[in-house]
RNA sequence: GCGGCCGUGGUCUAGCCUGGGUAUGACACGGGCCUGCCACGCCCGGAAUCGCGGGUUCAAAUCCCGCCGGCCGCACCA
């Protein structure tokens, strides 16, 4: 048994039709844009499905979708315009491109203040003679490159951008959403959808990309009361696989929490409930750690943060932020909107905190087909979470005679409107089993003569290859029952 | 963006250095025969303006230039 390497998955994705370059029939489309086929939806479909199930039911959160387009003043409040942009200079003779600020400090030992004006930037390196570090050619005038898709909206051309986080939609909602929940904090929003990043160089298939989903998860609570959590009790003893100090420390929520390794219950709970829901969907326990992120490496809003990672065949790759994001984008808000976006409880006035899970769905599920993909004597099989896979059941005539077929077409016409099926009758029943394997099709049901006598059909299963026979109207129940989480 | 390597049917690839005939092979795919359970066999078929553009030449997949894209490294990365 070997686990494939990515170059396989991005060959089998292509023939197969998971995923593939958007515009392709076009040389100059952009890198980092990617369009999903059939049974890349289908499995990124039930991959969201899960998350709701499993992540926002379970913990009663509540469900957002907001628009992709914000206007100016959302990146002002959030600190995107400024703080989502790097100073850059182009060389006059090379025309390389350098993040100057770096640069500046490097060459001439002079500190370049976050968010000073790009002006002043082009001073400096004329007053410290600051040359291209690759030619040593003149550089050119300062200018900021933003990550963020800027739009102009309208015959008047009003500032807007592509949000590069599902999540501002979720603090400036805030106001609203809570007053109408009905909800005490403190609750969950949850939002799954796209955002927008103009990487420098986006790379390695669907792990970068410039147009992405993202399922987002804002947790808003009192800051005073993160160690008051009845649900914790549910996880007080779950092993988090927390790394540290170059370290793996397996240690349990409670433990986590009274050492002060992770800041209140509250996020340990949520760090417990991303874990269990990933170890769910089939990754194995030695393959996923929650890694504490450096002070250098933490986001610009982020007061504590973990990434969720799962060891691929590229290495260790980030599929969840968990961040502890403070006060800092409510009172963002409250400062630029000039809205109110402090609740009342419990006798006080105050503005809620924010721990954030945001997943990647694009990379987790890359992760889970890297993590799936096997050869095993020479069978390809796809090892999906039937809950995953993109059809959940292939049905087969044994051979293709008419009777059988006629039975079998009847048995996937009862099946279809109610999950994903596929039917085939063309070629041997090996070929047709080892077709179902390499796109981790759980279930293949085969109509043979004794279907014909007793109305009863095998059901072959994709990772064991052994067969057991049901009766007919058993089938769906059975299907239904295996593809639970 | 820089440096190195690379770009040929759906996928992988031969050919390129040492220009020359309807571009090689495998797998995949479609149709047929066969087939009473794991990529069986046989027959037939579709499928590539050789990444794009320009140049050299009687002749370019092959040589030259530019561009685009990919991989790896550097840089960057909420």
């Amino acid at each position: 048994m070997e686990t494939m390497g990515m170059d396989e998955i991005i060959r089998l994705a292509l023939e197969r039709g998971f995923f593939f370059p958007s515009a392709e029939i076009y040389p100059k489309t952009p890198a980092g844009l990617w369009d999903y086929g059939h049974l890349g939806v289908l499995l990124k479909q039930k991959y969201i499905q899960a998350w709701i199930r499993e992540i926002v039911r379970r913990d009663e959160m509540i469900l957002v979708d907001g628009s992709q387009i914000l206007p100016r003043d959302v990146f002002v409040a959030s600190g995107h315009l400024e703080s989502f942009a790097d100073p850059v200079s182009s060389c006059l003779k090379c025309r390389s491109i350098h993040r100057v600020d770096r640069l500046i400090e490097e060459v001439a030992g002079v500190k370049v203040p976050e968010r000073t004006p790009p002006e002043q930037i082009t001073a400096l390196i004329r007053e410290h003679n600051v040359r291209c570090p690759s030619c040593g050619g003149e550089l050119g005038e300062v200018s900021l490159f933003n990550m963020m898709f800027r739009l102009s909206v309208g015959a008047s051309g009003d500032e807007a951008y592509l949000r590069p986080e599902t999540c501002q939609n979720l603090f400036i909602d805030f106001p609203r959403i809570y007053k109408i929940s009905r909800r005490k904090l403190p609750v969950g929003f949850a939002q799954v959808g796209k955002s927008f990043r103009n990487e420098i160089s986006p790379r390695q298939s669907l792990t970068r990309l410039r147009e992405f989903y993202q399922a987002e998860v804002e947790v808003f609570f009192n800051p005073a009361k993160a160690n008051e959590l009845e649900k914790f009790e549910r996880f007080r003893d779950y092993p988090l696989r927390l790394y540290f100090d170059e370290e793996l420390h397996i240690t349990t929520c409670g433990e986590a929490v009274e050492s002060r390794i992770v800041s209140s219950r509250l996020a340990a709970y949520y760090l417990a409930l991303i874990q269990s829901f990933y170890l769910k969907l089939g990754i194995p326990e030695e393959k996923l750690r929650i890694r504490r992120l450096l002070e250098d490496e933490k986001a610009f809003y982020a007061v504590e943060a973990w990434d969720l990672e799962v060891l691929t065949s590229i290495g260790w790759m980030e599929l969840v932020a968990c961040n502890n994001r403070g006060d800092y984008d409510l009172s963002g808000h409250a400062r630029v909107s000039r809205a109110d976006m402090q609740v009342f409880e419990d006798g006080e006035k105050f503005t809620p905190h924010v721990f954030e899970l945001s997943m990647g769905v694009d990379r987790s599920i890359l992760a889970l087909l890297d993590l799936g993909y096997r050869v095993e004597n020479g069978r390809t099989v796809l090892k999906l979470h039937p809950a995953l896979a993109p059809y959940t059941a292939a049905v087969f005539p044994l051979v293709d005679k008419p009777e059988l077929v006629s039975k079998a077409r009847e048995l996937y016409e009862s099946l279809r409107l109610d999950m994903d099926v596929f039917y085939d009758e063309s070629g041997s029943i090996g070929r047709r089993y080892r077709r179902q394997d390499e796109i981790g099709t759980p279930f293949c049901i085969t109509i043979d003569y004794q279907t014909l006598e007793d109305n009863t059909a095998t059901i072959r299963d994709r990772d064991s290859m052994q067969q057991v026979r049901l009766p007919m109207h058993e089938i769906p129940s059975y299907l239904g029952g295996k593809t639970k989480l």
